[in-house]
RNA sequence: GGGCCAUUAGCUCAGUCGGUUAGAGCACAGUCCUGAUAAGACUGGGGUCCGUGGUUCGAGUCCACGAUGGCCCA
């Protein structure tokens, strides 16, 4: 016997059980140790983030995740899959932050790196536990109890020999460079991060800014234009950032552009010719033209003189301070970043501010004035000094004002990007970082990219190829605390740089003090270590800096093992991966991290495949984020629905890279639609299965010589299925696969069950009721097992009881069973789509008798059929019963012709090829058949009402008028055996003990009552 | 400003190589079927296949330009 199935199933509760029972006979280390000694599948888990709560969308990826490990591990793979845990990073120091209460770097100083780091560490184990909860409860299969942690000693000591690699290959650099700078947080973003805080409705001011040109350094051209040398001459600049305008020290114009002189009373302005009426010159004449190239060399009066307001002035590139000048002026250059689109066409140029505007000083030998500090306060004496960058913009507006160096003030909303974490508006900023000379490597990195297959494949040229082609050198250092800390140490007096690989390097040194035991890779312990300099024997101290934390993750191949200082053999067996899955913001994150780490080390890709899903977003397509308050949270939908609608829904609904959108009703409509199908075709099955004592064979095979059509048509159907089942896979697409599995179980329940439901309520246990049995048996079986990689739980319960009932040998688990595979020879397409035939046909013979008006109950003499060609007609002749069946008419005939002739439109109808007509005429027989059907759902109905149960056997009393009568005794066998009746009695019961109702059938009256017989 | 992707029924999505009347599910209405079904069938309403141009005998599909949205980069 087969447990008992309830129709009505309560998934979460099932899958709570099905967890338990994985649990406590360790099937997820089982299905992975059991392939030991088979081929490796390599997975790397792309580390979450320890700083927040699991979400949806970090479901999702999950769930891709574990399909295909799943299926590989199925399929005959060894698939180890290791848990990873990414600790480090701003974002974990954030949250510690936020929950201190801090709003700068000086808070975190005061109240001590070891205390706050030590927070940041509790911090990330915290979220660990959660995340560890909700993997085990979405049933991702994961090694949660030896995972890789960024922040384990072990991990952090991988990544000092991989830099000590880079350093060693001279690919490590000190660079001056622009970068993106959080005022508030103190450190640079790197281009991912900046991308996550772009606002594209920012006010800013919009400010035309005048430049006076010294007189003596005007060329003869301009001299001779500017007719009146009596009135001073402007260059007119542009910008939307006044605080940047301390720090200017050059004006760039393009040198094959025109310039006009636009005149009034009182002052010459220069601005581009092709820009005039966008600037809007009043009240002003043009009384010249000149090229941008006669401009250059010009020199202007410096806006604000550094020396005045205790701003040093250096010189690029060389850095060297200048002497202090009085009447300083700056020079106007020629340069080919100058836009003709808006501004002026003069480009107000600042080293200390903008990778541009920094390029061309070092280029040109500007000076480089930085009047802002890193918390983007302005230094010196200015008047508005101390105030915060944009504070600052209208003090110095006013400033210009008075000086009357300001021609327009405006306002303009543009784009800007703020820090993704805390909102504050960056400052492109130049100063110091480390970089990995990823440009070296630029051609393998492309080239390792086309050995890469990508899902969706688009992705490879396009946004990953694209980035690629765009490479930069990575700045990876950052002026933080909770990260690993950057291993290059400084000699305080001759400035040497060393770059330590090792624990053992580092104990080694000649010199060395501040080790503390037991050692902690972090700060502030790594801080205090230092050791003498080979060249000075000067203390070395380790620079402040602390690394990316996408190095960590991009590290984690080699990390994961702590190699190469143990675990050799382990990370040249997992090395390169089969597989890796993450959403497509990764192609600049961990995608990136891992390639460039990877081809900078080995010179070769490591990932070989790659699904590159899309984002989660709201029903209405929309992002989802706290403040717009439309977070779905996964436990609620895991609680209601349970993990496999979760599951099902996320790899069947929509394609893996598009935008995946979720709300709870779309959950809710998958599992009903698709779960509880299957879960009715097995509870069916189960209760049938029982009542009649079915016993599968062994081997589950259904094939018992003789075969029905339909058996041989659904075996064929499933073992189509394992084919696509599996090639769809093999692709890299789980949501093709599902869709498929899908399609197999709505005609296995709406067309194989539908057509033999009679075979398996029949009295007699004969051959073709076995068979109809066994075929049934072996697709819900099958299907298990195809399940099993996209809803682990529903797929055990299923395996589970179906198959170790009967089967003691078989595997524990359907995840320690193997793939099913396809027996090419069951395969018929003809037949399948004969079959598929076959349902249009039906469809059109019911279209054709609700037009006539005639209920399905009752029978019609025959259908004609027409449009088939003369394969198909003989072909489809096989199926007459279930076409018979459908339409419910006693024959079918075939017209060859091409059109319905002479019958009225009523009784026909049809689709582009095809055409079904049914015949209207009634006899009294095909009536008296019809009333015969209308009892037996009525008797069926009161049985329900009843409440009697399936296999109960009845006794009918009737009392009705002549006609009823005679279909009673005309159809007494036929009513008798679909209500399981023992005896139709033309009256009234003795007792009170039956259910009685009033019928109306046809406007005649029938009395009916019904008594369950109590001896079975 | 540049790149990638998407846009098909009220909603979620299919749509193969360019070829018959563009489909399915959900939702809505009516009818039917049913002792597995919370299901199913039939009918109906509901389509500017984002727009404009082009290629073609023929375009949802190919090309160009544009719009909107998402993501990425500036």
């Amino acid at each position: 016997m087969f447990g008992k199935v309830d129709s009505k199933v309560n998934f979460p509760r099932m899958e709570e059980d099905i967890l338990r029972f994985w649990e406590e006979h360790d099937i997820f280390a089982r299905s992975v140790e059991t392939r030991q000694e088979s081929e490796r599948f390599v997975f790397y888990e792309g580390p979450p983030t320890a700083n927040g709560n699991p979400g949806v969308h970090h479901v999702l990826s999950r769930l891709f995740k574990d399909a295909i490990c799943r299926y590989k591990t199925m399929r005959g793979y060894y698939v180890p899959r290791k848990a990873g845990w990414d600790t480090h990073g701003l974002p974990v120091e954030l949250e510690v932050e936020r929950s201190l209460g801090f709003t700068s770097k000086e808070q975190i100083e005061s109240y001590g790196v070891a205390k706050f780091n030590q927070r940041c560490r509790q911090s990330a184990l915290g979220y660990i536990a959660e995340w560890e909860r909700m993997t085990r409860r979405i049933g991702y299969w994961l090694d949660m109890e030896h995972p890789y942690i960024t922040m384990d000693n072990h991990y952090v000591e991988s990544c000092w020999w991989i830099l000590k690699e880079l350093w060693d290959k001279n690919l490590i650099y000190q660079g001056y460079r622009v970068t993106p700078h959080c005022p508030r947080c103190g450190t640079s973003l790197s281009s991912h991060e900046v991308a996550l805080g772009y606002k594209d409705d920012v006010e800013d001011p919009s400010v035309y800014v005048k430049f006076r040109v010294r007189q003596e350094t005007m060329c003869d051209r301009l001299v001779q234009l500017s007719l009146d040398m009596r009135i001073p001459v402007y260059l007119l600049a542009w910008t939307t950032t006044p605080w940047t305008l301390p720090g200017n020290t050059g004006l760039a114009v393009t040198p094959e552009a025109e310039y006009s002189l636009m005149n009034s009373e009182h002052e010459i302005l220069i601005v581009a010719r092709d820009l005039l009426d966008s600037v809007g010159l009043e009240g002003y004449s043009e009384s010249g033209v000149m090229r941008g190239e006669d401009l250059a060399n010009t020199r202007y009066e410096a806006l604000f003189n550094p020396h005045d307001f205790g701003v040093p002035r250096l010189k690029l590139p060389s850095l060297n301070l200048q002497e202090s000048e009085e009447n300083l002026s700056y020079p106007v250059i020629g340069a080919d970043f100058v836009s003709l689109e808006e501004g002026t066409g003069i480009v107000h140029v600042a080293p200390a501010f903008g990778e541009v505007d920094f390029d061309v000083g070092m280029s040109k030998g500007l000076d480089f004035v930085q009047p802002v500090d890193l918390s983007g306060e302005i230094v010196g004496t200015y008047s508005f000094a101390g105030k915060f960058v944009k504070e600052a913009d209208s003090f110095i507006l006013d400033d210009l004002k008075s000086r009357n160096m300001l021609y327009r003030s405006a306002r303009i909303v543009h784009t800007y990007p703020f820090c993704w974490r805390c909102d504050s508006p960056l400052l492109y900023y130049a100063k110091r970082s480390w970089y990995v000379r990823t440009t070296e490597v630029k051609d393998r990195l492309l080239s390792g990219n086309d050995e890469v297959n990508w899902y969706p494949a688009y992705i490879k040229q396009g946004r990953f190829g694209n980035w690629l082609e765009n490479n930069v050198d990575w700045a990876f250092s950052r002026e933080r605390y909770w990260g690993t800390p950057l291993n290059i140490w400084r000699c305080s007096n001759c400035g040497k740089y060393e770059c330590i690989g090792s624990i053992d390097q580092l104990k080694s040194k000649e010199g060395l003090q501040g080790m503390e035991e037991p050692l902690e890779l972090h700060r502030p312990c790594v801080d205090k270590i230092s050791f003498s300099c080979t060249e000075c024997g000067s203390v070395m101290q380790r620079v402040p800096e602390v690394i990316d934390c996408w190095f960590d993750s991009g590290a984690m191949p080699v990390a994961q093992w702590h190699y190469p200082f143990e675990n050799k053999e382990l990370f040249e067996k997992n090395f390169p991966a089969d597989f890796v899955c993450e959403a497509i913001d990764q192609t600049r994150g961990w995608f990136y991290s891992l390639h460039a780490i990877s081809v900078l080390l080995f010179d070769q890709p490591c990932f070989k495949n790659v699904i590159c899903l899309g984002h989660v977003v709201d029903a209405n397509g929309d992002k989802m984020s706290k403040s717009k308050g439309n977070i779905l949270d996964p436990w609620m939908l895991i609680d209601r629905y349970g993990a496999d609608a979760l599951r099902w829904y996320m790899l069947a609904s929509t394609s893996a890279e598009d935008n995946h959108r979720f709300s709870e009703k779309m959950v809710s409509e998958t599992a009903r639609k698709f779960l509880l199908t299957l879960w009715n075709v097995y509870s069916f099955f189960v209760l049938y299965a029982n009542i009649d004592r079915f016993a599968p064979r062994v081997s589950g095979d259904s094939d018992y010589g003789y075969r029905n059509i339909l058996d041989i048509w659904i075996v064929s159907r499933l073992n189509q299925l394992i084919d696509e089942v599996t090639k769809s896979m093999d692709s890299y697409n789980p949501t093709l696969a599902a869709r498929q599995v899908e399609k197999f179980v709505d005609v296995l329940s709406n067309w194989y069950v539908r057509r033999s439901r009679r075979r398996f309520w029949k009295s007699e246990n004969d051959e073709d009721k076995l068979n109809a049995y066994a075929t049934l048996y072996q697709c819900l079986v099958t299907l298990s097992q195809l399940l099993a990689p996209f809803t682990p739980f529903v797929a055990e319960e299923l395996y589970r009881n179906l198959v170790l009932a009967f089967n003691s040998q078989a595997a524990e688990s359907v995840h320690l069973a193997n793939f099913p595979q396809a027996d090419e020879t069951k395969v018929d397409v003809v037949l399948n789509r004969d079959v598929e035939l076959t349902m249009k046909i039906a469809s059109l013979g019911r279209a054709a008798r609700a037009r006539a008006g005639i209920k399905v109950r009752q029978p019609l003499l025959k259908a004609i059929i027409g449009g088939l060609s003369e394969e198909e007609r003989k072909s489809i002749t096989r199926l007459a019963d279930d076409i018979v069946g459908e339409i419910n008419v006693k024959d079918i005939e075939f017209s060859g012709e091409l059109e319905p002739q002479g019958l009225p439109g009523d009784v026909v109808s049809r689709d582009a090829q095809y055409w079904v007509a049914v015949d209207t005429t009634l006899s009294p027989a095909l009536i008296g058949e019809g009333i015969s059907r209308e009892i037996v759902r009525r008797v069926q109905n009161m049985r329900r009402t009843a409440a009697l149960d399936i296999a109960d056997h009845i006794i009918i009393y009737y009392q009705c008028g002549e006609q009823l009568g005679r279909v009673m005794l005309d159809f007494a066998d036929y009513i008798q055996q679909e209500t399981l009746s023992r005896e139709l009695v033309n009256g009234y019961p003795s007792d009170g003990d039956a259910h009685a109702e009033e019928h109306n059938i046809s406007g005649d009256k029938l009395s009916l009552a019904i008594k369950k017989v109590q001896d079975v």
